[in-house]
DNA sequence: GCCAACGTTGGC
DNA sequence: GCCAACGTTGGC
């Protein structure tokens, strides 16, 4: 089994939403890096969530990944942002997967306790000008988190 | 293939 | 709103 974390803003799908929802399918990112991560992703692995661009920045819950090798719907849709005219139905260029809600922490485990408590080399969010919406999580460092989600009460 | 210009992300 | 950091685009 594998860990990753996904961005998301909360403002436009935070993990309230995915509870309330139940699952969703992690649809519009278009970045290579993350379209990697996202092929490889598989059934059963588990994905922190963080709310990013937002007042309390930082992994609010966990959820799992359900289906792998989603094709991304919205790279068909004209109305989309994410529409890609390159990309065809015989030939999707963007997969992702879906996820299901699995539990909200009992707080934000913050950026900021994150850049205290985990080195650069440790965890991709932390690095400085990371980017990427979706990151791979070490066994390691996963462990380490949830540990601090218990905590977290 | 290089690289400048531009657009986007995301913390603050 | 600012701006650093990074990805993408496109001219050459």
């Amino acid at each position: 089994m594998n860990y990753w974390m996904f961005k998301s803003e909360p403002n436009v799908f935070s993990i309230d939403h995915l509870q309330a929802q139940g699952s969703t399918v992690w649809d519009g990112i278009r970045n290579y890096q993350a379209r990697i991560y996202l092929r490889s992703a598989q059934v059963g692995d588990l994905v922190f969530y963080y709310h990013s661009n937002c007042e309390i920045t930082g992994v609010a819950g966990l959820c799992k990944v359900i289906e792998s090798d989603v094709v991304d719907p919205t790279q068909f849709d004209p109305a989309s942002d994410y529409f890609d005219e390159k990309s065809t139905p015989e030939s999707p260029r963007w997969q992702t997967v879906k996820v299901a809600f699995v539990e909200k922490f009992p707080r934000i485990i913050t950026l900021e306790e994150l850049k205290r408590d985990f080195a650069a080399e440790e965890l991709v969010v932390v690095r400085k000008g990371n980017r990427l919406s979706v990151m791979p999580v070490s066994e390691e460092a996963a462990e380490k988190l949830l540990r601090i989600a218990r905590a977290a009460s």
